[in-house]
DNA sequence: GCCACAGGCTGATATGGCTC
DNA sequence: GAGCCATATCAGCCTGTGGC
């Protein structure tokens, strides 16, 4: 019906106020102009926050935490949620001791929803933002037009640890058996001060560590070694430089064929990257200034990473300007793997759902990003469809 | 300058498997 | 059995980019 219909799906209702004829792939359909979706209001509880926390990340943002009196709701106990920011904290007026309303965001994350103002304490007092760094007690900064507050001492033990952390995760380096714990470990027992430590520790000096034995040490050990094959744009990935993540990280591969080619280039050669602007370039030559960095990435090169790589031909794209959003699990494909396929058959992998995606491809359990792929009208595809568009290279 | 879109960052829980 | 890690899923906020 052109004009549009209500249905109802499990008590679910979703309106479509009109349709419209679209090309989409080569195919004329019809989408949905105008729908909305009405879902279930998302449950909530009501519990206590003990504590305001402040934690920080890799780089350096201090980030506020609700640690909660822990309350059961939507099948799962929630004793932490995250503040966002200072600006967040002002804007609840959330306190230590306060009584809150909680909910989870599309039933996983959970999120202060509001203060319940007649049951606060008589003596409370406002949050107030930590002046110093709650790990190394450096003063903290916030730049203008940004909201985040930052530690600035890049020595930070923190900061060692997350960007190891990060070095090590799975879409990086993917260093199996290397997580926050082992981390912790190595950086307390002065085995590791930085990533590229990681590749001249032995199993002897891990063995000693706790939790560790004649087993994990050896497997460390192997996983760190195995690390070495992984791709240039990959280890790209894992320096960490800031606002380089995995998309930029594999555009700057894609011009750049060796590190120290990339080193040496000016704002101006990587800003000609198409996607590529002018905070992100920047980014990248404040990195390779670094004396510090220049020193990492130095034993990164002895122990035999690949910070170059040949010049790729480009064969048959048939993926070429399709830009596709996965969503739930697939049973033949990890995710990595499916956007690895992706990327190499000339697509484009994104995270979130909008009207330029050409393809959804939704596993099991699929998220949220279906309904907003079915709402804005985006070719679905289930994993069979994908395996054939893939295979048609 | 505004807007839409995409990516980056930080954070959450559950569960199964592995190691000690 | 305890503890840790990997994996999976997603939210919310912020920022960068490019088009108009």
């Amino acid at each position: 019906n052109r004009d549009g219909l209500d249905y109802e799906v499990d008590g679910i209702v979703v309106k479509i106020d009109s349709f419209e004829y679209r090309e989409v792939l080569g195919e004329t359909t019809s989408v949905p102009r105008w729908a909305i979706a009405y879902k279930y209001p998302a449950r909530q509880a009501t519990t206590v926050v003990d504590e305001i926390k402040w934690s920080v990340g890799r780089t350096g943002v201090v980030t506020p935490i609700a640690i909660l009196k822990p309350v059961p709701l939507s099948g799962s106990t929630i004793g932490r949620a995250t503040l966002h920011n200072a600006d967040e904290i002002k804007r609840l007026d959330v306190r230590e001791g306060d009584t809150v309303i909680i909910e989870k965001g599309g039933e996983v994350i959970p999120k202060v929803v509001k203060v319940v103002a007649e049951k606060r304490p008589r003596k409370s007092k406002p949050a107030r933002r930590p002046a110093k760094c709650p790990i190394c007690s450096s003063p903290l900064a916030r730049y203008e037009g940004e909201v985040a507050i930052r530690c600035e001492n890049v020595s930070c033990p923190m900061q060692v640890r997350r960007r190891i952390e990060y070095f090590a995760c799975r879409s990086a380096m993917d260093i199996t058996g290397l997580g926050t714990v082992v981390v912790d470990q190595l950086v307390s027992a002065g085995l590791v001060k930085d990533y590229g430590d990681l590749y001249s520790l032995k199993a002897e000096q891990v063995e000693s560590l706790e939790r560790m034995g004649k087993k994990s040490a050896p497997n460390l050990i192997s996983a760190i070694s195995d690390s070495k094959e992984r791709p240039f744009d990959r280890v790209l990935f894992a320096l960490g430089i800031r606002q380089v993540g995995l998309h930029a990280a594999r555009l700057l591969a894609s011009r750049f064929s060796s590190i120290a080619e990339l080193a040496r280039s000016t704002a101006e050669e990587i800003l000609s990257i198409e996607d590529i602007g002018p905070i992100i370039a920047k980014s990248v030559v404040k990195f390779f200034q670094d004396e510090a960095n220049l020193r990492v990435i130095g034993k990164l090169k002895r122990a035999g990473l690949k910070l170059s790589q040949k010049r790729k031909r480009k064969g048959r794209l048939p993926l070429k300007n399709k830009t596709f959003v996965l969503t739930g699990a697939l049973s033949r494909y990890t995710r990595e793997q499916a956007g690895d396929l992706i990327v190499s058959l000339g697509g484009k992998l994104s995270t979130s759902v909008s009207r330029k995606t050409d393809y959804c491809v939704a596993g099991e359990n699929p998220g949220s990003k279906l309904d907003k792929a079915k709402a804005l009208g985006v070719k679905i595809v289930d994993e069979e469809e994908f395996k054939r568009l893939t295979k048609k290279s």
